[in-house]
DNA sequence: GCCATGGCTAGTA
DNA sequence: GCCATGGCTAGTA
């Protein structure tokens, strides 16, 4: 789609589709988390990171696509389908910890997407 | 129009 | 805490 970004130059962004986000996210193994923002960056659309969550909001198959890995950016839980203690629940089964509402040690569990992801097209 | 966000600014302590 | 963001859905005509 077209828009404009923050200098007001006309630019091109990938429109993010539900399946885009489903497949990259079954790629985050348990243990580690990302973001909202850090998912729609990797999939070409930087501001797109509200889509993202209304996009997991619907995942039809909590399975194979783990909706929980993902969280804010601040590394506070967001939302959850099934209610956030069930999501903190899970993060913890998996070996996260939390400090005050926040993944404890964010910076280290926090998967990085190789930043040229959206070259391809 | 809705929102499972995020980045920034004002303004408090 | 404000508000731009963008894809989708309900529900009107």
């Amino acid at each position: 789609m077209l828009s404009y970004n923050m200098d007001k130059r006309l630019v091109i962004r990938k429109t993010i589709k539900n399946e885009d986000v489903y497949e990259l996210l079954r790629k985050i193994p348990a243990g580690k988390v990302t973001t909202y923002g850090d998912l729609a960056k990797a999939l070409g659309n930087p501001s797109a990171s509200r889509i993202i969550g209304r996009i997991l909001s619907r995942n039809p198959n909590p399975i194979k696509v783990p909706c929980h890995r993902v969280v804010m950016s601040d590394g506070k839980l967001g939302g959850y389908a099934y209610g956030t203690a069930k999501k903190r629940g899970l993060l913890e089964k998996e070996g996260l910890s939390f400090t005050n509402e926040s993944v404890s040690d964010f910076m280290k569990v926090r998967i990085s997407f190789s930043s040229d992801e959206n070259t391809r097209d």
